[in-house]
DNA sequence: ATAATAGTGTCTGTGAGACAATATCAC
DNA sequence: GTGATATTGTCTCACAGACACTATTAT
């Protein structure tokens, strides 16, 4: 019935969770943040961190909150966006839990820090979680998740999350590559982002490499969306 | 904490609501159908049709049956998706409430069926409804979910679903004109729609209007994607 | 004929894909 | 020098914006 009818049906309750899909790039592969559940259900599984939503607290704010005791970094910091809501019945063994799913993109960040529960987290390479066996419905979040942030990648200046400052055009190529599984043209992907008004700024310092001609060093500039839009297209295979 | 974890915070009950955010394009203009509310809080005041999760059904039943009963459509003849979650504290005053918002789309519906709480819905043209007052947040949901729709319409095919087929390539312009508030040129219009893979399917028949040159008809296409998008650029200013 | 809407054709500029060529480092 | 990476430049094609022009109906 809808909210103004009387309540025939009336109002039962469930719990509400926050999930976090942290993801970062990292030795080459796209990795996201997993804890191995330390009791039932699904004991030894891996998981997505996340945790109820205190009585006080608003999604967004439980989203943070989480972000900063799993892995000891200012939200901030990252770029966290909700993702959707899950709430299939049964989801969770214990009683009707619905979730509000977070994406958190963030640079290279160090593993959690220890003294809490988060000591038993792990940065998972994506294809390998999407393999293993995850704790409740949490293989379909990761799914959606990097979807939506090879999606992300494609209309916004996101990438730069996943870069720390400064980076080389080539970090942020790089960046792309990995998360879309493709390579792209060097000298094309550079032409993109240059002339792209925001996308990065220059700070006219270089970096050397181990190898190769010095790289211009860059910061993100303050476009929050791309357009045009860089879209993956033919997708060549990689490898 | 995080779900592993001891419950030193325990779990602690919320409710769970669906709200809808039906839109159509009627009469000229983007229209939302809202609710007259028949009791506290907001008494009077409008607001988006929804109502409580029940305990055996997945969110998206519950936005399925909700917009059955509300509009009396069968949700297939709709596209409906989730927007997204929205649980401030304090959203509704009767208690912690987090709600989940769908967006559905659709050609010119029927004013709700009788007989129900439904009786008290109109189609209120979306300009207005953002200037009345709507009740609780549901103006910011209403608010997300147009921005959602206009950008639906640059990178989806969903622009069919608000026409009743079969349709004319100046229905399918209208619907674009009214949602964005920007014209558009026809022939350029045009060309993208019926040069785009699957957007539309030619039936082979024409109709005549009042006036002019009889108009070749279609219907919608299986392409769900569009590719390359059609993106609202400069957007000339309307009337 | 005129008004009105549907539909076609063409010119042009922007931007992406392909790819050659050059620059600058370590060794 | 070689090898490796960065950077610039160029050619071409797809496609969108602007807009002229033709087609088919009602009146």
């Amino acid at each position: 019935m809808i909210e103004s009818a009387p309540p025939t049906i009336p109002r039962f309750p469930v719990s509400a969770t926050v999930d976090l899909v942290i993801l970062t790039v990292r030795e080459g592969a796209l990795r996201v943040l997993l804890i191995r559940r330390g009791k039932e259900p699904h004991l030894g599984a891996y998981a997505l961190p996340g945790g109820y939503v205190r009585p006080e607290e608003g999604l967004d704010a439980a989203a943070l909150r989480e972000l900063r005791e799993e892995t000891g970094l200012d939200g901030r910091a990252l770029h966290l966006a909700q993702l959707r809501a899950y709430g299939t019945p049964g989801r969770d063994p214990r009683g009707r839990v619905v979730t509000v799913a977070y994406l958190a993109l963030g640079p290279d960040l160090p593993t959690p820090v220890a003294g809490t529960d988060a000591a038993h987290a792990e940065w998972v390479p994506v294809d390998e979680a999407l393999d293993a066996e995850l704790a409740f419905d949490h293989a379909e979040i990761l799914r959606d998740a990097v979807e939506e942030a090879r999606t992300k990648l494609e209309y916004t200046t996101v990438a730069t999350s996943f870069c720390r400052e400064p980076f080389t055009v080539s970090d942020l190529r790089r960046v792309y590559e990995v998360i879309w599984g493709t390579t792209l043209d060097p000298s094309n992907f550079r032409r993109k982002v240059t002339r792209t008004e925001g996308f990065v700024e220059p700070t006219g310092e270089r970096r050397t490499a181990e190898a190769g001609r010095p790289a211009a060093l860059y910061r993100a500039g303050r476009a929050q969306v791309l357009y045009p839009p860089l879209l993956r297209s033919g997708e060549p295979e990689r490898r």
